[in-house]
DNA sequence: CAGGCATACTCGTATAGACGAGTGGGCAAG
DNA sequence: CTTGCCCACTCGTCTATACGAGTATGCCTG
């Protein structure tokens, strides 16, 4: 008589015309919704919703697997299915490139994320030159070969972004863009010392499922998107001086931007 | 030995830990990513896989089910499953609230759609006094009760976008806001004949997997995120005077924003 | 020729069972 | 008390089977 947990939950339609592992997420669905079950907590096991609605065992898993796909739940072998944190979010403002924040030593990231609470880590750095892709090179204005600066940034351990920075060869070969660390204010800093005076950015955001790899690197649990960002920095020649290609975890990000009503 | 299809796949490696389901998953998502399944083009059936690879149909739907939770492919019942195609995207410039596109007759989403040659919609249209919510209250400036309205765009027929956007009653009441059709110009049009003239906006974007309801009026396939981009209008006395909540298919869209490099 | 039906093929739903593997608690041996 | 093992419980993977329901095709009938 353990069965606290499924008390919970009702039972099921046989009229209904909804399929029985459907009807079964809708309820978990709900009790989740209602916070019936905590953020976190652990649901009724697989062995405890195949009694108390009297299915099959395939029949809870594939509820189950809808609630994943939904990034609600996440199960963990051998230990149960669990109620999916909301993590802190890190939130983006449009004017997070002015040149007013570009003037600490630490990166913006670092300094941001120490502001929040936050334990901040970048790691998976690489520098190196390589030839473009059709996309960047298109962006570039026609370039063959270029710089690429790869790094994951990572909050209190989880990853959260990967970001790839490509640069002509011709603005960054031999300076200090081309070094694993740039130095203080980033490579934007830098591109201005460099006599590339930055007048604006672009960005396009794209949302969809991750591909296998973006789930490894960026350790994403099933059911949660990510956000994909392409920035190009302009030069006040309007040269394109920087593409940023940059995929973030959905579920850890609010971009924020300010338009003006022209 | 009608076995095309699946000569293009080849065999499991028994020796690997990978799951037997992973695998083929694995060998689907490469040959549907090297064009061996162009888009729209119909995946060795269930049956064939089974033959092909000797395992049992419920394996063999495993495998779907995940590269369905990518978004790669859609099931059709009766049909089979096919590479879902990339629809076209609709791009949203930064710059698409700015006066100077507010001045034809027509609604900016019919306009921008009937040039790139799609055929626009707008449905369930719904305009109504309520109550707001408590994060509709807090960005409107403690504001009880609102006018929204709700409605629904569509592009070739597919639902592409569900807005509802949030007044104060004291500005909309009893204005050409509260009409199903605000006239040319959209709302923003109106505010700004109200005496309200605006400033800038302030836009929140999110990505997400969609809730079953947004599944259902968005006709969302599975493995497709939503967008969710929430906009608050301010005049020029730092007043907010609209927020407009807005779900989209994260299939249908790409987002441009323009940045001053400040 | 047109309409309708039979049929084969598709995926959808559900059952029952088996074994594997990760986790954690309790018990027994040292 | 500590160590180590066993066991119970968890989810992961896979098989085999059954029936239902949507789709397309071709044949048969009128």
């Amino acid at each position: 008589m353990t069965s606290l947990p499924t008390s919970l939950l009702g039972d099921l339609d046989p009229t209904s015309d909804r399929a029985v592992f459907r009807q079964i997420a809708d309820q978990l669905r709900e009790a989740i919704d209602r916070g019936r079950f905590k953020e976190g907590e652990k649901l009724p096991s697989e062995a405890e919703l195949v009694e108390h609605y009297g299915v099959s065992r395939m029949t809870v898993r594939n509820s189950f697997s809808i609630l994943q796909g939904e990034g609600l739940v996440h199960a963990e072998h051998g230990k149960g299915v669990f109620v999916r944190p909301r993590p802190p979010v890190r939130r983006l403002a449009s004017d997070r490139f002015a040149r007013r924040h570009r003037e600490q030593g630490k990166s913006a990231f670092i300094v941001e994320a120490d502001a929040a609470g936050s334990h901040p880590q970048v790691d998976s750095l690489e520098v190196k030159e390589e030839k473009a892709s059709q996309d960047i090179s298109t962006r570039l204005g026609s370039v063959r070969r270029v710089l690429a600066r790869r790094r994951r940034y990572l909050l209190d351990g989880r990853p959260v972004e990967f970001a790839t920075s490509y640069l002509p060869l011709d603005i960054a070969r031999d300076t200090p863009i081309a070094e694993p660390n740039p130095g203080p204010g980033g490579i934007y800093a830098r591109l201005e010392e460099l006599g590339h005076r930055l007048d604006h950015f672009e960005e396009e955001i794209r949302a969809r499922m991750p591909s296998p790899s973006e789930v490894k690197t960026l350790r994403l649990a099933s059911g949660v998107p990510v956000i994909h960002l392409i920035r190009t920095a302009y030069d006040t020649e309007g040269r394109a001086v920087e593409v940023c290609d940059t995929v973030m975890a959905a579920d850890a990000y609010v971009l924020s931007y300010q338009l003006p009503a022209t």
